[in-house]
Formats: structure tokens, sequence, C-alpha cells
RNA sequence: GGUGAAGUGGCCGAGUGGCUAGGCAGAGGUCUGCAAAACCUCGUACAGCGGUUCGAAUCCGCUCUUCACCUCCA
């Protein structure tokens, strides 16, 4: 009947099968923020996306352990000796202590993730509560000969790890070197060699003391500690954004897999970008969208919408007007549901069970969500033609509302609250509004029924005034309110 | 230079050997007192040039263009 759950592996390149470790259990690991500076749409696609691929994974009955970091060590603006803590950059210029600027940042990104829908991850650890963590990685790292001390530092020896590369295809040890930069100042073997635990400068706040003296993790290391930590030395699922495939995902493996000697990630995960008028979207450069201004525009389900009506190995572009479509049709959906819900029960029929299998079938191939909404869509239609009729019979109308809360409710959070969509709230207040609309439509009717169109029309264009939308329907009138 | 990805109708965006993607916008129609909403109909798109094939947007080659990564980044 149905397939089973395929998905695309960065390391294979292509689509597996999804078979985890441990049967019906799936753990899953994504890379977290670097808490400095508040979420943007980038950040948004990468764990909206992420937040389908666990919803789904739980649907299809897997139980899901999902690991996700918050990165509050800042590690430098470059991998050589040199640029600043991006975090004590922050704080310097917030004049306030490191740990405050991550806090405050961390705070900040649950807010939007949570506004958007994003179900929070099983287990969020930070960096600096994992520093014992991450010391004996290395340790275990200098042990068996894979890591070395040079001048206070301690790097990983690319050397010693056949297949260092292998994810990003970056194989070829002489292109690595063709950059040269690191190499003049470094106390590297080799300049691919990357840090493990850095040796802190003079001024350095966030430091903590090891066998090696004061310092502070490596980039790459946290993902290695905390991945094997909590979800085991070999997890199912890695995600993360492509442009960390290399160097971030490369070292994360080479650390891990020298470690332990077991593989360490079974299927790597990675969302392509979102960009801004076809150029890259990024902290660094200037043209970030921040969700929290992005919020003021458009409701965050709206974007929420955006984001999965494209695939996530997929570039988005964003532009205004896409956003608007995307704006459109959500509503549609969303007036499509409310007519089910209000429909009374009568004649019309819908084949529920046939959109449900494509539904199913585009997700689990590789999360296809943009094909699973335009399913919805083609649902949304059939619907809507039924109940231009007048009616659904009981059983089409439980499996309508069934697919639109399992698929586009639990499934990709792109629904409204029942209540919120029904009543505007709920409470004395809505249901105040209700009997005052209520009396407002009666009066609206009976100057129809007398063909006075100049106090229907009147009636219905002051409403519309104010954003309450009065449609006549087979059934009589109904109102909603509608957004500027 | 190296490593990857991609170029689809007005816009966004799936698909990947033959069979309608979908959304938004636009045109016509049904319904309506008029609207709105909904529904119906309408676009013969796949960067270019060759090749493979009975048949290619889909495979192969070349060309052009774009993007990402190779320094922090979801």
């Amino acid at each position: 009947m149905s397939s089973s759950l395929t998905i695309y592996n960065s390391l294979s390149r292509t689509k597996e099968p999804f078979e985890p470790l441990h049967p019906g259990i799936a753990t899953v690991y994504v890379c977290g923020p670097t808490v400095y500076g508040h979420a943007h749409l980038g950040h948004a696609k990468s764990y909206v996306s992420f937040d389908v691929v666990v919803r789904w994974m739980r649907h299809v009955g897997l139980k899901v352990k999902y690991v996700q970091n918050i990165t509050d060590v800042g590690h430098l603006t470059d991998d050589a000796d040199e640029g600043e803590d991006k975090i004590q950059k922050q704080a310097r210029q917030e004049r306030i202590e490191p740990m405050e600027v991550a806090q405050f940042y961390t705070r900040s990104f649950y807010e939007d993730m949570d506004r958007l829908g994003v179900e929070r991850p099983n287990i969020a650890p930070t960096a600096t509560g994992h520093i014992p963590e991450q010391i004996a990685l290395v340790e275990r790292l200098v042990e068996t000969g894979h890591a070395y001390e040079a001048g206070g530092n301690i790097y990983f020896d690319v050397n010693s790890f056949a297949g260092y590369g292998k994810l990003s295809g970056r194989t070829d040890q002489e292109a690595l070197q063709s950059g040269g930069r690191v190499a003049d100042r470094s106390d590297k073997r080799n300049p691919s060699d990357f840090a493990l635990w850095k040796k802190a400068e003079p001024g350095h706040i966030m430091k903590w003391p090891s066998p090696w003296g004061e310092g502070y993790p490596g980039w790459h290391l946290e993902c290695s500690a905390m991945a094997m930590k909590y979800l085991g030395d070999t997890i199912d699922i890695h995600g993360g954004g492509m442009e960390n495939k290399f160097p971030h995902h490369d070292c994360e493996i080479a650390q891990s897999e020298a470690a332990t000697g077991k593989p360490f990630v079974r299927y790597w995960m990675h969302n392509n970008m979102v960009t801004v008028d076809g150029v890259k979207m990024g902290k660094s450069l200037k043209n970030f969208i921040n969700l929290k201004e992005l919020f003021n525009t458009f409701e965050p389900l709206v974007i929420r919408f955006f984001i999965l009506q494209s695939h996530y190995r997929s570039p988005l572009d964003f532009s205004e007007a896409a956003i608007k479509a995307s704006q459109s049709g959500f509503e549609k959906l969303q007036e499509t549901y409310k007519r089910v819900v209000e429909t009374p029960e009568g004649g019309g029929q819908i084949d529920v069970a046939a959109f449900d299998e494509k539904i199913t079938d585009a997700l689990n191939d590789d999360f296809n969500t943009p094909v699973a909404i335009s399913v919805i869509f083609e649902f949304a239609k059939a619907l809507n033609g039924a109940l231009d009729k007048g009616s659904l019979d009981a059983k089409s109308k439980t499996g309508a509302l069934a697919l639109f809360d399992t698929f586009a409710g639990k499934v990709l959070g792109i629904l409204k609250n029942r209540n919120e969509l029904l009543a505007g709230q709920s409470g004395q207040s809505a249901r105040t509004l209700d009997d005052v609309m209520a009396v407002l439509l009666e009066l609206r009717k009976e100057a129809r029924a007398s063909k006075d169109f100049a106090t229907s029309d009147k009636i219905r264009d002051l409403l519309l005034q104010r954003g309450i939308e009065v449609k006549d329907t087979k059934e009589g009138a109904t109102w909603s309110r509608k957004k500027a």
C-alpha cells in the first residue's frame, strides 16, 4: 500500500530507506544556533524543516529522541589564531556579561521558534554546560594519537583519519592546502588540521581549566561530544545547514569516528539556504531577515507555510511577493477547514483515503512537504466542490476533518487553532461579539428581503472597513475577520 | 582554482524517460440584487546546442548562466 520512509543521505548522495539502528527508535541531532543575535529566516527554514522531519517520524510510529544544541561558546571568526569570540564581541558591544548575551538570545530564539510552531527538542544541551565531556573527548583523541599539542593548542591530526572530507567530497589534500593562509602563522602540522582545544589568550573571558591550561573548546567539538553523550556513539540522523558540511560536519565525523572507531552518523541531512534576491542570506552579510521584524508583517504560521511550500533541500528565495502569494493560499486552506467544521451533515461525499495516501507517500519520500501541500490544496478544492452543494455526510466530514487535523495540523503544523479560526477567540467577549454579529446579520437579511440594498450594503461595507468580511452563502450569511 | 547544487509558464515552486503538479496573479464563465467567497474553463513551461531512445523537461556530452562551500554562518 503506502510507501515507507526514505531519506536523502548527504553522505551517499542518494535516497535511502530509513532503517534506524534500533528498531522503532530514531536518534536525531540537529546543529542549533549560536546565540549572539536574533534568529532570522534562515534559522526558521532549518528548524521548521527538521521540526516536520521529527513530527513525521513520530507520526509513522517512531520514538524520536531529538537533540539540538545551543552554541553559547562564541567561536572565533576564523580558524586561525586570530579573530574574536563572537559572543564576547557582542557582550563588549552591549556592555554585558557573555553569558547574559547567550541567555538573552537563547530565550529570543525559543520565542521565535515557538511562534513558528516548532516543537522543542527533547534535549537542548549547551556547549558551556558540557565542557568536561568535550575535554574528555580531546583527551581520548590525544591518547589514541589522533590529536597533538602545539603551542598550548590541541589540534586534530587530519592525516591520522582516513576519509577525512568524505562528506563534502573535499578529500584532495593538495586542494585543501592551496589556501595556505593558515599555514604561515600556525603551529599546525598540516593546514587542514583543526583545533580541538584552544589556549585562552589574555583578555579572553570565556575560558575553562583543562589538562592543557586555561582555554576553550574548538568550534566542532561540542556537537560530537553532546551528540554522543545523549544519543550514543552512532546516531541515526544528523541535520544542519548545507554550509556546515565543510568543514564543520566533516570535522565532526573525523573526531567522533577517530575516538570511537564506529560510524558516527547513519543519515546526514542538510537543508538548503535562504536567499534574498538570489543571494545567500547570512549573519555576516547585511541582508538577513530578522524573524521578529518579519512577524510584524506576516503571521508566523504564514512564514512556516511559505517555508514548507519549498523542499528543504532546495534554496528558498525570499521576497515579499512570494510570501504574499503564500499567505493567500494559506488563508484559503483555513477557510476551507472552517467551512468543513461548520457544514451541516447531509449527502455530500468525498474520498478522503485517496488524498491521505498521496500525502503519506509525499512525506515518506524524503519529507516532500511541497507535494504534500499541493495535495492538500487539491483536497480543499474537491471539498469546496462538495460543500458548494450544501452538505457532507457524517463519514466524509469526519474523515475530512481528520485529514486536516492530522496532516495540516499535527504533521505540517500549518493549521490555525480551531478556536481561533472559528470565533477569533473564545471566552465571554467572543460570545458577545457573536451575538452582536448575529443581530447585524439579521438586520441585513431583513433589509435584503425588502430589497433595501442601500441598507444591506451599508452594513456590509461598514463592517468591512473594520476588518469584518460578510459572505453570503446558501445557508445564510457568515462573517470572518480579515487581515489588513 | 577545487568541491557541490541549480537553471521549469507573469511570479513562486514540485516532478525527473511516455500519463494534470500545486499555489499566487491574469482572462472567461456559473452562482449572487450587486459583491465577496467557492466552483468550472483557459497557459501547450522546462537555459542553449548536439546525442541516446519508438518517445526526454527528465538520460549522456558540450556551451552559457546562477548559487553555495573552500574564513564565522541554519
